[in-house]
DNA sequence: GCGTCGGTACTCGGATAACGCGTGTCCGAGTTGGCTCGG
DNA sequence: CCGAGCCAACTCGGACACGCGTTATCCGAGTACCGACGC
């Protein structure tokens, strides 16, 4: 039960974008350089984001990707399931169907006991991501370091080159 | 983020031993014939319950898997942590190194916040597991249906041909 | 001088390979039970 | 009839292939900017 590394690189991403004007985008290239991730493969990731609704993207010279709407509005739950996907990690195959008295009709991600209860643990897994968003993070960056946005949008700057 | 299979057999083949008598031992293929599963593999992840001290095992004739503690000292998150491994599901890579400011020398599972905010949705995922025991989920098997107990060890004993 | 048109460079987007891990299988080591033979 | 020793069958345990998903990369479609040309 591995997350995806894009996963990490589409929240840093995020953060970043947040210390950005709104209607600047940024390339996928400099987002990369950031922290020297591989431009193309992070570019499939932030491509997850737009189908997702979290980016809004823009093509041609000055184009980009940009936040497509504000970062209190933005739960780490949503770039999570953009980029894993939608579906529990459980996999409930109800084998319960197999064993004595199992029923073919029976929907057992609703009856068995295990799956129930592997679905509520994942449950308090997604509610816990769903109580912080973009703006939280960065509300804590900010504060435990005053010069994060001057620091973020300089080295942006700097890969302007 | 798909969680193993394997995880789906350990857990119903650990409630089946649940039903049985604490001090007789089930062979892998029965506890593989018992939803039609591939007895090999299956055995693969009993083996993995062996090594986390959740089963003991006995080779040779009358041989197989037993519990090796009270199924009240048994918890969803034990199973799952056998199975799966230790580590958490989000890799915090430290890509923070690679950003702006970023040291060598600091570790930043404890510093980067989104790393900080994945591990407390882990944390809540594993409490949740950590809070139902095997015991737990055989007693409201056995509450919904009371005749589980006779059923399983029958199938078990009509297994033994 | 101003507007329009074409070219060019730049960006995203999806289609395409390579690697690694989960999945599945097999055979050997060890042990117990039963059978046989001798007393 | 009883006991000891040997054989055989059964079980776990780890070593060995296969397939799919993640990881990584490349090239084409589309667009905005810039310059040149004509009026």
């Amino acid at each position: 039960m591995r997350m995806n590394e894009g996963v990490e690189w589409a929240l840093h991403s995020c953060v970043n974008m947040t210390w950005l004007d709104q209607d600047e985008a940024v390339t996928a290239k400099k987002l990369a350089a950031f922290y020297e991730l591989p431009a193309a493969y992070l570019n499939k990731q932030l491509q997850s984001l737009v189908k997702a609704g979290i980016l809004t993207s823009t093509s041609g010279p000055r184009g980009g990707f940009r936040l497509a709407r504000r970062p209190d509005q933005i739960t780490l739950l949503d770039i999570v399931t953009a980029i894993e996907g939608r579906e529990d990690a459980f996999r409930c195959e109800g084998i319960l169907r197999k064993g004595p008295g199992g029923r073919d009709d029976v929907d057992y991600r609703a009856h068995c006991e295990l799956s129930m209860a592997m679905r509520q643990a994942d449950l308090a897994w997604r509610k816990s991501l769903a109580g912080k968003t973009v703006a939280d993070i960065a509300a804590t960056v900010q504060r435990k370091h005053p010069n994060t946005r001057e620091g973020t949008r300089a080295r942006f700057e700097s890969l302007r080159a």
